[in-house]
DNA sequence: TCGATTAAACTCGTGTGGCGAGCATAAACG
DNA sequence: CGTTTATGCTCGCCACACGAGTTTAATCGA
C-alpha cells in the first residue's frame, strides 16, 4: 500500500464531496448557520446555494432562518429533514437494552427499552429484534443502517464472548431488519471511547485512548475520530495487557491481566475477600465504604495504583492528546487520586513527564456506547455509496 | 469530528486526485503497467491517457514499451521520470550514517555515507549536513524533502532524547538545506516497521505490529499505512510498558518497563553479570554463545519468555493482523523458538489463540529505517498540495 | 421613516477532470 | 496476411465547484 488510503480517481467518488462535507459540519455541530458551514469549509457562496439547495431536494437537510443578531441578510441553520434517513441504535447492557432513533445530526432518541427476564441469548436476542423491528415499521425507507453497541467482545462483526451477559459466541443477525441494511457490531466500550473522541470530552483531540472500568477494563485508542480496533475488530482490550500479577490467571485464558488488578476482583483480593460474583456491584459498596473504612480506603488506593500504573504504560505506548476516563476508572481516580496520580508520575517516562496528557472524566457517562453506536451508524450512511442509495431510492419515490 | 478526517470539498483538492492515484501506484508496484494501474483504479482509458499525458508534461513520469507477453496491442510500463522529483532520506544510526536519494518509485540509492568520529552531536550534525548539503546541490530543485530516520526519541519533529547516540534534546534543523523544504524526523524503529507495512512482509496488511529489540523495544502499529504515533510523534514506546520486574528502575525514568527483561540487560542478569556497557554486543556474543553453553541458552530462553509474554498482551491489545519482528527479537526467537512461542500463547487471550496473527521476521533488515524515511518523504511529496508545488516551479522554468 | 450599510444568497458563465463510445493501432495467432 | 485481442487516442458530454456580479433581507442612523 503505497499511499496512506488507496485513492480512488473515479469521478463518482467526487460526486457527493461537497454534499458531505456540509452534512458532516451539520452533524459535527448540530445548530450551525449555512454561511458558517460555508466560511469553514472555503465554499464559494455559489457553491453553497447549489449544494444545500440539492441536499435539500434530496430531504437531507432543512434550512430554517436563523435567528437574526447583526445586520446583513439572515442565514439559515442547517437541520436534519424531518422525511431525511435515520439510524436505528442498540445499546444492549449486562441488564437492560436501549433503542434509540437518530437523524443526522446524530442525536439519539430512545424510543425502545427492556429489561432482560432471562440472559438467554435467544430471548435477549429476540427482544431486542422485536424493538428494532418496530423502529423500523415506523420509519420504513428512512431507516438506513441498525448499529448495535454491546457488553461484549466483537470479532469481525460477530460477539466472540460476554463474560457479563454470559454468553459465548451469539450470532446477532437476527437484528437486521433486512440483509441489505447494513447491521454493525461493536464493542461498548469501544464505541463509548468513539463517541468521548467525536462529541464528549475529547472532541477535537486527533489520539484519543478511552479507558474504562466495569469488570476488567475496556476502552479504545480513537486516531483522527476512528477506533483503531485491529485486524478483526477486537482491539482495545486492554485489560489483557500483561501489567498485573504474573501469578494471577485471568479468566481470558492469559495470565497477569491487568483486568486482574484494577476492578472489584482486587478490591476483594486486597481486603482477603472472596472473588466476588458481581464484581461491579462489589467495587460500588467498597467506594461507598472508603470513607469510613480505612482498610477499604488501603484497598482501593491500591487498586487505583494499579489503574494509575498501567494508564502510564500506555500513555508511554500510545502518547494521547488525552485519555478520557469511564466508569470505575473515573471513581477509582476520584477516590484514591493520590494514589492514582502518584503511579501515573511514576509510570510516565521522564521526558513525558513536563507535559503529560490530560486525564479527565468522560462525560457521556452511560450514554456513551449508544452515542457511539450512532456515531458508527452515520460513518455508514454519510458516504458516497450511502448518499447515492438515499439519493436511488428517493428518485424512485 | 464528525467524519472520520475532515473532507473539503474545494475543487483544489480533486484536481490532482487522478494524478496521485496513478504515482501511488507505481509507488507501490514500480513495474506497473499503465494498462494495469487503469484497470486497477477504474479509470477509462480516456483518463489514462489524459492523466499519463499530463504527468509526462510536468516529469512526473516516462513510460517505455512494456515487454510483450500476449497479443493485443503493448501497453508501457510506468516509471519515475529522470528529471523528476526526489526526495532525500537519511539513517542516523550508533555508529554511522547514510544519506540516499530516492525517485517516486521509492527506491533509495545511497550516495553518501560516514562513520561518527565523535558522537558529539554538533559534529554529527555537521557531518550528515554536508552529506545532505552535496546531495542537494547534485539534485537541485528536484529535491522535494529531506527525512531523517535516527535512532532516539522524537517528540514534534525533534530528537527528546537518545541513549544510544547519548544525546539529549538536540535541535536537527541544521540539516534543513532549505527552510522551505520539509524536513521530517522519525524514530528509526518506527520508520522501519512503516516500511514493513508498506513495502516489506506486511504489505497489504491494514493494522501491521512491528517489535525490534536492539538495546530495549521499539517498533510501532502501522493502520491503514500510516503509523500510530500519538499526539507529538513519540507514541510506539513499547518499550515502556509495564510488562517487566516492578523492581527494576528503567533508564526512562519508570519502572517496570518490558525493555529491561528483553535485551542484553536482562541476559546479562540473568547470568549474574553485570550491566553490560554495550547491551547490543552483549546480546549478540550470548547468542553466539547459547548453543554451546546451557546456562546462556536458559538465559536466553528466559529473555525470549519475556518477549513472548509482552507481545501477547500487545497482540490483545492492539489485534494486529500480523506481526513483524526486527534485530534482537527475530534473533531471539530463532534462538529460542520453544519458550518465545510458549509464552505468546500463554498470554493469548483464549478466542485469539485459534487465529493468532502470524508473527514473521521482517525482510528489510537494516535498511528498514532507511525505507521509511524515504516513504514519509514521499508521502509529503505526493499529496495535492506537493504535486501543486512542483508544477508550480516547472511552469516557471 | 427611509436611505445607507452590511452580510448573505442567487445567477450564470467558466473551467477542470473524468466518462464513455467509437475509432485507430500494434502486437500475436493461425 | 487477415483475424483476434488488448490497448491507446479523440471527442463530445456531464457534474461540480468557482467567482464575479447582482439581489435580498436585515440593522443602523439621521
Amino acid at each position: 500500500m503505497a499511499s496512506p488510503r488507496p485513492r480512488s480517481a473515479r469521478a463518482r467518488d467526487v460526486r457527493w464531496r461537497g454534499a458531505l462535507a456540509v452534512l458532516d459540519e451539520m452533524r459535527r455541530e448540530p445548530g450551525v448557520t449555512r454561511a458558517a458551514v460555508a466560511r469553514r469549509l472555503g465554499l464559494s457562496t455559489g457553491s453553497a446555494t447549489e449544494i444545500t439547495a440539492r441536499l435539500r431536494d434530496l430531504s437531507l437537510l432543512a434550512e430554517t432562518p436563523a435567528a437574526t443578531a447583526a445586520r446583513g441578510r439572515p442565514t439559515t441553520v442547517l437541520t436534519p429533514h424531518p422525511d431525511g434517513p435515520v439510524v436505528i441504535a442498540v445499546d444492549l447492557r449486562q441488564e437492560d437494552w436501549r433503542c434509540a432513533v437518530a437523524p443526522l445530526d446524530g442525536r439519539p432518541e430512545i424510543a425502545e427499552t427492556g429489561t432482560h427476564r432471562s440472559r438467554d441469548p435467544e430471548h435477549v436476542i429476540d427482544a431486542v429484534a422485536q424493538g428494532v423491528r418496530r423502529l423500523h415499521r415506523r420509519h420504513g425507507d428512512r431507516v438506513r443502517a441498525v448499529s448495535v453497541a454491546i457488553a461484549a467482545t466483537v470479532q469481525r462483526g460477530r460477539v466472540v464472548q460476554s463474560s457479563v451477559l454470559g454468553w459465548d459466541a451469539v450470532d446477532l443477525a437476527a437484528l437486521a431488519v433486512d440483509p441489505r441494511m447494513p447491521l454493525l457490531i461493536g464493542n461498548d466500550a469501544t464505541l463509548a471511547g468513539l463517541a468521548e473522541a467525536r462529541q464528549g470530552v475529547a472532541a477535537g483531540a486527533a489520539t484519543v485512548l478511552h479507558i474504562t472500568v466495569e469488570v476488567g477494563v475496556g476502552g479504545t485508542l480513537v486516531v483522527d475520530g476512528r477506533p483503531v480496533d485491529g485486524a478483526t475488530g477486537a482491539g482495545g482490550e486492554f485489560g489483557h495487557l500483561p501489567f498485573g500479577d504474573r501469578d494471577l490467571r485471568c479468566p481470558c485464558g492469559a495470565r497477569g491481566c491487568w483486568d486482574l488488578v484494577v476492578d472489584g476482583r482486587a478490591i476483594a483480593r486486597h481486603l482477603g475477600d472472596p472473588p466476588p460474583r458481581d464484581a461491579r456491584t462489589y467495587a460500588e459498596q467498597a467506594l461507598a465504604r472508603a470513607p469510613a473504612d480505612p482498610r477499604v480506603r488501603a484497598a482501593i488506593g491500591r487498586t487505583a495504583r494499579g489503574l494509575g500504573a498501567g494508564l502510564a504504560g500506555l500513555i508511554n505506548a500510545v502518547d494521547p492528546a488525552i485519555v478520557t476516563l469511564g466508569g470505575l476508572a473515573e471513581s477509582l481516580r476520584v477516590a484514591a487520586e493520590p494514589e492514582f496520580t502518584a503511579a501515573l508520575a511514576d509510570g510516565l517516562m521522564r521526558f513525558r513527564r513536563a507535559n503529560p496528557p490530560a486525564v479527565v472524566a468522560a462525560t457521556l457517562g452511560r450514554d456513551g456506547a449508544l452515542h457511539g453506536a450512532v456515531v458508527t451508524a452515520l460513518d455508514h450512511v454519510l458516504t458516497e455509496d450511502g448518499l447515492a442509495a438515499w439519493a436511488a431510492l428517493r428518485s424512485f419515490a
